[in-house]
DNA sequence: GTATAAGTCCCTGTTAACCGGTATTTGCCA
DNA sequence: TGGCAAATACCGGTTAACAGGGACTTATAC
């Protein structure tokens, strides 16, 4: 197993639980990306444990790397709560096999690491062939986000320095379309400038920061 | 002792260390700053360990209401390497008594808690008075960053929304200086847009984030 | 004593963003 | 099948932001 977190403590934390775990061993532990794949590359694991804004980290990508590389390596993301939007489109996307949430207590992660072994190891399969796996904690809910969907994607152009020209181009439609999405994404956040809606956007996790 | 923290893995990490200690004992651990105010109103504590982020959060102020509500509280804040930033301005302000990096190993921790106790108990000066405490685990010196003061003041503004008229309010000095500064400060950054520069000064955590 | 950096101020432009409407097509679902 | 949300598109008008100059004062450093 190897673990990639940027916080020593949390890996501090995953390791005391792991101890007592007979299953498991961490083989490779660090926090930096790069590193990680390069380890990776001379010690074969079954599960990767990481971060999930490590894993997917706009620009980066480790998660498409490390199944570009490493096509049979389980990898699990650790989240916050508030990211439930990212899982959720990682789980769609097939990228990961599992999650754990970061600020659960000791007993649900164990009981957690525990659903984890049978899923992973009695079969062989992905999330996107078990459609209720036990390893999901609990359900994801994303909060009534009252943003349509190609709002969101409006929104995660606008956060990537799109123009309102640009975000037209890249989406076929016109610039008229834009703006009248950028006018509803303004009144349905209560914002009234990019500053705004980039922090909205960042505290509701719409989008995927550093 | 109070523990204020938004990750759980660090409280554990941290509770497992403080086990160990004979000196400290933690009677408040809680990840809701309201709550910790609540709870510490209710059981006086002589030191509080707090992330730097939740001391500081823009908008909050924790570290100002302790400060006002418990001026004989100590203040530690917890941060990571990138934030020296944030923990020079509290230095130089007289906020916070003491400060620990994260990502630190379990025995400097230790070894600055021991310090700390030293420090703490054996005078009852505030940082100010004690220009050069061990309890600094180590200098933290800003990288090389560019920017001036002023700019820097001026990305905070910006940050707040704050539009170029009401900046030169705020600072006193004429909207055009403003127009300069924010010129200057697009050319040091290398952006050309408020998104890049707002995503610049959170990277380089220039200003307090959520 | 003279560079150098920081801070201040102003000018001429250009344009992207923003405000406020209105309106059509499509598809879902109750 | 009638209502509704989503997505699409347009228009006229205003303004703040941004580009790219120049120039002066003050203080510090060498």
């Amino acid at each position: 197993m190897a673990i990639a977190e940027d916080h020593q403590t949390v890996i501090d934390g995953l390791l005391t639980l792991l101890q007592r775990n007979e299953y498991f061993k961490a083989v490779i532990i660090t926090t930096n990306p790069n590193e990680l794949l390069r380890q990776m590359a001379c010690t074969p694991v079954d599960i990767l444990f990481a971060d999930i804004t490590m894993l997917y980290r706009t620009g980066h990508e480790l998660v498409n790397k490390v199944k570009e590389l490493f096509p049979q390596v389980k990898m699990v993301a650790l989240f916050e709560k508030e990211q439930h939007n990212i899982v959720n489109t990682m789980i769609e996307e097939g990228s990961i096999t599992g999650y754990v949430l970061k600020s659960i207590d000791k007993h649900s992660i164990t009981k957690a690491l525990e659903n984890m072994i049978e899923k992973i190891y009695s079969t062989d399969k992905t999330l996107k062939e078990m459609p209720n796996p036990t390893v999901r904690l609990r359900k994801v809910t994303p909060e009534q986000s009252h943003l349509t969907g190609r709002e969101l994607e409006v929104i995660r152009l606008i956060e990537q320095e799109y123009s309102n020209k640009q975000i037209a181009e890249r989406l076929f439609i016109s610039e008229r379309t834009v703006e009248t999405h950028r006018k509803n994404i303004f009144r349905k956040t209560k914002t009234n400038s990019v500053i705004g809606l980039i922090k909205y956007a960042y505290n509701h996790k719409l989008v995927i920061i550093r």
